[in-house]
DNA sequence: ATAATATATGAACACGTGGGCATGTGTTCA
DNA sequence: TGAACACATGCCCACGTGTTCATATATTAT
């Protein structure tokens, strides 16, 4: 079974094995759908925002609060909320001058526990 | 219940939730974990990481594979591979000049199905 | 109205990171 | 032994991102 591509620069050998990457090709997602689950992951990929989502599991908390229980400034919680908001991974509720968040919805804490998991070995 | 916080210039106030924040901090994971969690996360804040793991769920494949199906040099892709090994996401088996890159746990499709679950709203 | 306070936001800066390029390592084949 | 090839890796740079600082907005109290 010869190759017969043309002119790439990358891995052009006997080696490479044409039928398991045409058929893994046909099953893929869009690349949309690649590129979302990226960036989904990606709020989660910083620590402050992995605090910030454990500690609104444990309860409903303002953003005082927040920069209280993390010993953080208050600008740096608002910031890293409004990427939670984006992503809508959390919602708000406001009282007069205060703005409470909350998780938007279960899945948080569904993947957590599988990172966890994994973590745990 | 008034506030006794020192010199502190973030959000001094009465409307903070002493409470609920000591609470939470009681609950607290160590530093260390969220750290953990984050950086597990990190790994997979990438679009081109995603479509690798993805991709060796439905197949072991090697590099010049995996190059091939994304249309990526070979470079970008071993680059990827050593932070997924690193991880501990991937484990590879050698034969010959070719090395065999297959998923090294369970815990990668789980994560991910329930991220599309989130997606999909 | 004015002051005080909770939160949001824009600009700027320091830092981390993905991928290109060049090269090194290990393996097969002639 | 030497050429060809699969893969790994160090260096570099362009780009993205988290936090700080300063300031704006909204709400309450005086």
């Amino acid at each position: 079974m010869k190759k017969k591509l043309g002119t790439i620069e990358r891995c052009i050998s006997d080696v490479i094995h044409e039928d398991v990457v045409n058929k893994v090709k046909e099953k893929m997602h869009d690349e949309q759908t690649f590129y979302e689950l990226a960036d989904l992951f990606k709020v989660f990929g910083d620590s402050t925002r992995i605090k910030i989502l454990w500690a609104l599991d444990e309860a409903e908390m303002c953003v005082c609060d927040i920069a209280a229980l993390l010993n953080m400034s208050q600008s740096a919680i608002s910031h890293q909320l409004r990427v939670l908001r984006q992503a809508n991974l959390v919602k708000n509720r406001k009282e007069g001058k205060v703005v409470y968040y909350s998780l938007s919805d279960e899945h948080v804490k569904l993947i957590f526990n599988q990172a966890l998991d994994h973590i745990n070995e």
